[in-house]
DNA sequence: TAAAGTAGGTACCTTGACGTAACTACTAAC
DNA sequence: GTTAGTAGTTACGTCAAGGTACCTACTTTA
């Protein structure tokens, strides 16, 4: 999957591959996590937050991320444009999923330092 | 993030990026997915089962699994060699957590599909 | 003798995703 | 009048990820 041209991973594997491959994108999750911390906030400012991004690399993460429903965009047609971006409702749904993704990743890095360094008596 | 050059995600998400750096693999969530419903089987069984797969992916995802502890490869020098290639606790660990992301993806596909077919009324 | 199957490894080559830079229109400030 | 800031869009270049094809060493089968 991922790859969009399987065609046979046709059990529950495709939704996966809707959710993946939205959040694959190189700032996604970062984009998710700043939005989720910080709360709804201008194109400029997540901007400035999510280190590194590009404009453009934003924009098309937000639009995917709008398209999918996982934030809202906001547009006030103000002389300087003003866009607020959220969090929608399942961009929050998504915050707890990804807390448990994340939890068990910490978890594991937790057991291989430990792993790491106390390789003696090892009940392994 | 998934960048690996960010050096700002320092928060919550670093065990986020460890662990959609794995699953972000193009096979890896099919290879995951095949391995749990299939039980443990053999490179050429799985090769098969996940279609249009490489050799070469297949055993570069493996591998990073392996490393990962997700799954467990065991390896028999009889004289076809013979190795069989397992889930192992981290993965049936993941499998509970990619089950209610897949879940959560399931939910939303239905809900636009449902918002696609019934615009009208909207309570289906 | 030759082909096929086992589990990969290696080399090469393409492609598309990402970064960079320039551009938009409009206004406020200097 | 020129710069900066707003929120992008567009064009272009590059580089690495992934696909394809070929290679191993050994045995069984036709």
């Amino acid at each position: 999957m991922l790859k969009g041209k399987n065609g046979a991973g046709d059990l529950a594997s495709c939704p996966m591959d809707f959710i993946l491959r939205l959040l694959m994108g190189p700032w996604t999750t970062y984009i998710l996590y700043t939005l989720g911390e910080q709360g709804p906030q201008r194109f400029g400012e997540l901007k400035r937050r999510v280190t590194g991004v590009s404009a453009k690399m934003l924009t098309e993460r937000l639009r995917s991320l709008e398209q999918a429903g996982l934030v809202t965009r906001h547009y006030e047609a103000t002389i300087p444009p003003k866009v607020t971006y959220a969090l929608a409702a399942r961009g929050h749904e998504l915050r707890g999923v990804l807390g448990t993704l994340a939890a068990v990743g910490s978890k594991w890095l937790a057991e291989d330092a430990a792993a790491a360094n106390v390789p003696r008596q090892a009940a392994e």
